[in-house]
DNA sequence: GCGTGATTTGTAACCGGTTACATTGGCGAT
DNA sequence: ATCGCCAATGTAACCGGTTACAAATCACGC
């Protein structure tokens, strides 16, 4: 591999002559600049970027810490972290860490290792943001804490499922099921409290039993869906944390001959790509996945190069999106030419 | 940062020793060991990233190139490749090219510029592989070409569609359409291969007007199948050459009110997530997306290593799964009491 | 007590850039 | 002609590890 002395020899300078009409040409007399290109074509000089980092203790890396990469809204956030950094020069370091707290630590020393600048949570997970964030140029987005000891970019998840619920009882919903996140989730308690705040305004009473666990996946929802048909009164609308979610509890209402949204409305969150391809379209909550990305990537590098943040803690908008799983429990009544039973 | 100087300062030995107590222990004596242990503690010392990969002129870092991150399948292979690196302590860092081989090209250079040691190509590109891997530890996986350059992991994708198309025959259709991928693409072409296989088996003439382009995205299989319903005899059949392309088709035939697989069957490919979630779950061909990831990081690291490869191209399995999307045409005659007009 | 070889440790070069500082040369002002 | 200054270039240290080689130490047999 050519170095840059091998460059300089050739060209008949020395390195530093060759180092700085790479770098800063403008204090390289023209004559050498023409020769010392002439030298890296020749020896098709190609700069080592490792010794670059080692030197400059700058990678131009960034690690994404990702609970679980195969899902279809870290994928999008993964792409605009993906397309910002690209745009700004710096490489994306991807950690799949199964929301595991180890492999999150471990893939964190990268930073301290100086194997990358900046970490981006995509998960709040408190006592490794509190340890390692103090010294680490670190942000969080998607799911937040409440007091995050770093730069942050979430939804006004309590608004966003305020909204969506406020929704449904507009449809003339009363009996309206949630099926919720994982229990630890700060996600899940705004989105619950949203709910709850939705309804405390319409004068429904807060019913416990219409209150399922779930854990985001379609088989979680699926499950849910199967729980609340067993119930003495069902409700006619159920509102799931995710379209994930959502898309399994359509299955098994379309298994049980349930029509959608002709006996049972049903809402989702996040507005993934295969939302408005559901039989029917469904209802949901768009969520900017890629503004995430881009968010996280902004504000962290802004960190790395010691640049002022003009908002620690950014909330991105989010956006009801009405389609055909949601509709009026009069409609309702009727039935529907599509009803299987 | 404490270096491995401050260590050998405070333990009192050489820097040397320092090294080899941290890489060689069984060279340093169990009392020098224990000064030198006791010294990285006192120090925090973490071992520089950097400067190792420098020295070493070897980053443990992989360069995954994919076309679409968001794309599900591709998250799939990617979770694939991020596990079995993590397996054997090396790093993923992902590009996003769009297909741009510019950007390809861009990125390909950090392995020349030793950023990271090989290359994981997801999708087949020509002068870009002939080009580079005759000097770059490369794999190309999913999407090969005929004569590749460098190892592989493909499907057999003639034998695949040529399996599927012969399911929709024994099923007893006999007009066929076809939803195709971008024209350049050798998935595509080898897809097609199958398909007229099986039609040739079964005598059947092959029809140009049920070929149909696409680009793997929902709305190319819906816009494929607006095409379909203007033609004056419908197919009794749809193949599509991706599971999105087929919601987007599904989704355009349920608009149309025509009831699937009751007028018609449809089928996809690849058998993503959401594949068994769809109205009717859709029959499809899985691929081991993951699968496909772990050759890919086994093969690569093997030839980063300079290890012999057993298997230069592997050819890992594929699996149809028949779900309700796919149904007799005699059924069909019977017509369906789900169907809408 | 001394030579021999094995074990343990130290010294310093090295990887490939960057950059502080030194040096050289050219030019204008006095 | 001399001085001063600036632009252009060169020399060499440095980043933090690794490792070839040298040196020191030790055990052991004669």
């Amino acid at each position: 591999m050519s170095s840059i002395r091998e460059v300089a020899r050739l060209a008949g300078v020395s390195v530093a002559t060759v180092s700085r009409t790479l770098k800063t040409p403008e204090v390289v007399s023209p004559a050498t600049r023409e020769k010392v290109h002439a030298a890296v074509e020749a020896a098709g000089y190609r700069p080592n970027l490792t010794a670059i980092q080692f030197r400059s203790q700058r990678t131009r890396n960034l690690v994404v810490l990702v609970p679980k990469i195969a899902n279809t809204f870290f994928a999008r956030v993964i792409s605009g972290i993906q397309q910002a950094a690209q745009a700004c020069h710096y490489g994306v370091l991807l950690c799949n860490t199964h929301g595991d707290e180890q492999i999150e630590a471990q893939y964190a020393q990268l930073v301290s290792s100086r194997q990358a600048d900046g970490v981006i949570q995509l998960r709040a997970f408190d006592p490794f943001l509190e340890g390692a964030s103090a010294t680490l140029p670190m942000v969080n987005v998607c799911e937040v804490l409440d007091a995050p000891p770093c730069p942050t970019a979430t939804l006004d998840n309590r608004a966003a499922a305020r909204e969506m619920t406020e929704h449904l009882i507009a449809c003339g919903h009363r009996r309206i099921a949630m099926i919720k996140g994982p229990r630890r989730s700060p996600l899940t308690r705004d989105r619950l409290l949203g709910y709850r705040d939705a309804l405390a305004a319409a004068g429904i009473d807060f019913d416990e039993s219409l209150l399922l666990p779930g854990d985001f996946t379609p088989p979680s929802g699926y499950a849910a869906a199967q729980r609340l048909l067993t119930l003495p009164v069902r409700p006619s609308a159920i509102f799931c944390e995710s379209d994930e979610m959502a898309i399994g509890a359509l299955q098994c209402l379309r298994e049980a001959g349930i029509d959608v949204p002709g006996e049972m409305s049903l809402a989702g969150f996040d507005d993934i790509e295969f939302a408005r391809f559901c039989a029917p379209p469904l209802t949901t909550i768009a969520q900017p996945a890629e503004a995430f990305g881009e968010a996280a990537v902004e504000m962290l590098i802004a960190l790395i190069e010691q640049r002022p943040l003009e908002i620690e803690h950014r909330v991105l908008p989010h956006r009801l999106v009405v389609r055909e799983s949601t509709a009026s429990p009069v409609a309702q009544q009727g039935g529907s030419p599509l009803g299987v039973i």
